[in-house]
DNA sequence: CATCGATGTTGAG
DNA sequence: TCAACCTCGATGG
């Protein structure tokens, strides 16, 4: 369940030790199978994310194109090396084993490691052999795995998984808004700005329209807006120049931070003991999202929430009057 | 063990 | 507006 963080640290893993190899497609559980077979043996030239979409460029203008939606993960396994920033960070994204290959799980980094907690012991005695060898048995439903002589990397449960030819990957491109990792500072900025300027829809639903500015989901949807003390019904027009501004330069902050991170760190400000105290509970780390009824941590009113076009959005009433 | 809900999107009605 | 998609961790009995 990523936001637009977790997809660009997938993107910059294929980079890593998949970009530049034959990659052997397949689709373990079949549902891809036709797809599978379009893009097998072909090199992998690059791998980009934008916003919650990747794109993996493949050899004859062969685009695969992932959306992992709410349910899907990538997992990975063999010669995965945790890059400096994930390690330094305290991430857990991967466990080596004694053979110095690494079984990762990459919906985020704090998820659990190499399998689900409650495999059936069937599936635990297999992945168990598995990591022994090389490539591992898929677990569970496997829609393609990509395969290179020492990296496999097995996609499960995504929204979207499509082969693509370049116009159709233009077409998918020109349906999203400006991510703050793939477009040119400025010019996202001045896009989002100039979107939201027009529109009379509440901000806190222009913050989740992907074609307002890409890769923004739930939770930093509610953090952002608390962080700018913005009321999330005001419509877009309504909105000071300047404090939408600031909105992009923050979403920019945060998911770079996120991509560095592999976790939505949102409450960057907060110092000391506070600080402490929401690391160490891993379901109340935010400063709205999640806290329903919960004290605001600046000014201790209930945190509200309300259903918004299907989805829970959290704000402070005092805070973000 | 059964049930619920989730960091998301699409398409039917 | 809402169900469907599809998976798994959290929760409760």
């Amino acid at each position: 369940m990523p936001e637009g963080h977790s997809v660009h640290r997938i993107a910059r893993q294929f980079r890593l030790h998949f970009v530049g190899q034959p990659v052997a497609a397949t689709s373990p559980q079949g549902r891809f199978a036709a797809g599978a077979a379009e893009i097998d043996g072909r090199i992998l030239l690059d791998a980009r994310a934008v916003g919650k979409q990747l794109f993996l460029e493949f050899e004859n203008d062969t685009y695969l194109r992932v959306h992992l939606g709410m349910y899907g993960a990538w997992d990975f396994a063999g010669d995965i090396t945790v890059d400096a920033t994930v390690a330094s960070a305290g991430g857990r994204m991967g466990q080596t084993n004694q053979r110095g290959t690494v079984v990762g799980r990459f919906e985020d980094s704090l998820a659990s490691i190499g399998a689900p907690r409650r495999l059936r012991m069937a599936e635990s005695e297999r992945l168990g052999e598995a990591i022994e060898g090389f490539p591992p048995a898929p677990i569970g439903q496997v829609r393609v795995r990509l395969l290179t002589h020492n990296a496999v990397a097995d996609l499960r449960g995504p929204t979207a998984c499509d082969v693509l030819h370049p116009e159709d990957v233009a077409a998918v491109l020109a349906k999203l808004g400006p991510d703050p990792m793939v477009d040119d500072r400025s010019a996202g900025e001045e896009r989002f700005v100039a979107t939201v300027a027009t529109k009379s829809t509440p901000i806190g639903l222009l913050l989740m329209d992907q074609s307002v500015v890409s890769g923004i989901g739930n939770v930093y949807r509610a953090e952002l807006l608390f962080r700018a003390r913005i009321e999330p019904h005001t419509p877009g027009k309504a909105l000071a120049e300047p404090h939408v501004r600031d909105l992009w330069r923050d979403w920019d902050t945060l998911l770079h931070i996120g991509v560095e991170t592999g976790q939505m760190m949102t409450m960057d400000g907060l110092t000391g003991d506070a600080y402490e105290a929401a690391l160490a509970s891993r379901d109340d780390r935010h400063w709205v999202y999640h806290r329903e009824g919960k004290p605001c941590r600046v000014c201790s009113t209930p945190i509200r929430r309300e259903f918004a076009a299907g989805r829970k959005l959290y704000w402070c009433p005092s805070c973000q009057a």
